[in-house]
DNA sequence: ATTCTTGCAAAAGATTTGCAGGATG
DNA sequence: CATCCTGCAAATCTTTTGCAAGAAT
């Protein structure tokens, strides 16, 4: 059960060597961590993912890879006020469906996001730019509570 | 320029002892700041505006009646992995409109908000619970780039 | 008066930074 | 082989918890 919902479709190696950085083991293993993971994901859990591939990889080289990728613009960073968590950068049209039982991310494309961008654009004075959306739920792969 | 977007509709005392808690200043204040704000804010953030109100509330009791909040339900606790913001208890339909220039939030109804959970479960085997959706772009008070 | 809550302080966890050695181009 | 990156360790900031004193009922 792959969780990988993301079209990478970026390659890593290349956008760092068009700005002149250097290709290096942890960079490709936090790469590779965003990249299966699918969502949101906070520095601590990309690091705790990151030493199970490869446990010799410094946590604060894990922030600068952050922090590079997404100078890059290969990640984005949420910061809701001053937390931040971090995912691949990717669509706007892509939703984030969370289960809140085995905590699966799955991405969902559906033409209402474009759709609620121009309701906003028509029924307020407010100029939209991304728009994230995140649901929790329990995806299929999870029973249904059983009446305890 | 009032920020409060929220129907608050609660009343923190009664909340509180209808559950046996006692109504105290720092519990008030906190409410009070959640209240004002509109949005989805970090602990830290919170700390700082009841510090403007009352400097001699103690972070950990800000700590403390976020939790307690939480567990009445008259605050939603958003836990991206495991960062945490918070934000008083609304219903779905509302979406966030932050603007990135002046960092006011607005709240906005919108009935395609529960269209979009009707397409998730027809279109999906995904269980929607709670739906999550936050805007960045720019308000009606905020001017437009100037071109450099 | 009783006991729930708080403030303080210390502990545990998250993030940043300086520096010398190691890997990359 | 020049220098970019990393690991390490220390510093800083966020969050949690124990305990005795202070408030709320």
């Amino acid at each position: 059960m792959a969780t990988s919902a993301y079209p990478v479709g970026v390659d890593l190696e290349v956008e760092l060597r068009t700005h002149g950085y250097r290709v290096t083991t942890a960079r490709r293993v936090v790469w590779d961590v965003l990249s299966a993971a699918g969502d949101h994901l906070t520095a601590p859990s990309i690091t705790s993912r990151v030493h199970a591939v490869d446990p010799s990889i410094n946590g604060a080289s894990v922030y600068r890879a952050l922090t590079l990728f997404a100078e890059l613009g290969l990640v984005r960073e949420s910061r809701y006020e001053d937390a931040s968590t971090w995912e691949p950068f990717h669509d706007d049209a892509a939703i984030h469906l969370v289960c809140s039982e085995c905590g699966q991310v799955m991405h969902h494309d559906t033409e209402l996001v474009p759709r609620l961008r121009r309701a906003i654009q028509v029924a307020t004075d407010f100029a939209p730019d991304e728009i994230d959306v995140r649901v929790s739920g329990r995806c299929g792969h999870c029973p249904a509570e059983s009446p305890a």
